[in-house]
DNA sequence: CCCATTTAGTTGCGCTCGCAACTATTGTGA
DNA sequence: TCACAATAGTTGCGAGCGCAACTAAATGGG
């Protein structure tokens, strides 16, 4: 990407670091951390995501449609997740009695230790892999850039 | 997980803030790059980043495990990928004549075209979602952080 | 009250990609 | 030189997930 063209704005240096430090830091990141859970709790970040918002739910149950939105997926790949954590027995599916399209997902007590178990590991992880990387003081700014960017990608 | 551990190092409020910051926002925003540029040139940033590095290689070449390596893909899903570009006239196949077991990953005029018209679009949608997000100064201390994280992850 | 619309969730299909097994070629040590 | 190891790439298989089509249940306007 040489050429260049007048009505083009290309990144300049700053903008460039800015870019590439960040796209090619992203991948690597996920997959050490994604490597780190998999191997010390055999669980993906996916699957530990889907735990720990259930265990902050009411009752550590939630509608599918609600832990599709939070989890930014198609009600499809929220099937298939949890079926995987069905079959492991971490999550079961109950009928709403309110409603009774919906499904309810629930953590099951082994679910729930098995969530106890990982999160001191996936946070030591995320110490090692990221937080001890910065100073308190890029803490605060990262936080303002990304929040920063989100408000921006919502329009 | 409201549960205390006296062992456990929990995140603080500022680490906390980082850190949810961070793995809220990469999703949405590799989300809406990958949509912006599969809309506007029918393509995906996987497939870009192919063409940007072959247009970069000598020749317009290059091998195919260096290719992998460069993209953090294994042999097997850069075959793939590959496929796909070959099948759509951007990319040929070459054997190598100093190695007979290299192939040659081979940007076609085509797929050049294909690239500079990519180019101005892509960088549009980056400076969009993510360089006009920032100011001068969260630019520079956002890549000093993840310069430092990307160092951290290869120990 | 009923039928059209909306909403919740599942399933078939296709895409991407990693792993393991395989072939082909090159490098190496006795 | 020759067998064995290392390296490059492809293929079968399976996991994860999005899209479109589908079923079932709730909702709402006439």
């Amino acid at each position: 990407m040489s050429r260049t063209d007048e009505k083009t704005n290309w990144l300049n240096k700053t903008e460039m670091a800015a870019w590439i430090s960040f796209i090619e830091t992203i991948g690597d990141l996920q997959y050490s951390l994604d490597s780190d859970l998999r191997e010390s709790c055999d669980m993906t970040s996916g699957d530990y995501q889907v735990l720990v918002y259930l265990s902050e739910s009411p009752d550590r149950r939630t509608r599918m449609c609600d832990l599709a939105a939070r989890l930014n997926l198609t009600p499809s790949g929220l099937t298939r997740r949890l079926d995987g954590l069905v079959k492991e027995g971490s999550v079961t599916r109950e009928v709403s009695t309110e409603d009774r399209r919906v499904q309810l997902a629930v953590l099951t007590p082994q679910g729930h230790r098995k969530l106890v178990a990982a999160a001191p590991l996936h946070v030591a992880s995320v110490r090692h892999r990221f937080i001890d990387r910065l100073t308190t003081e890029q803490m605060k700014h990262l936080a303002a850039a990304f929040t920063s960017i989100r408000e921006g990608l919502s329009e």
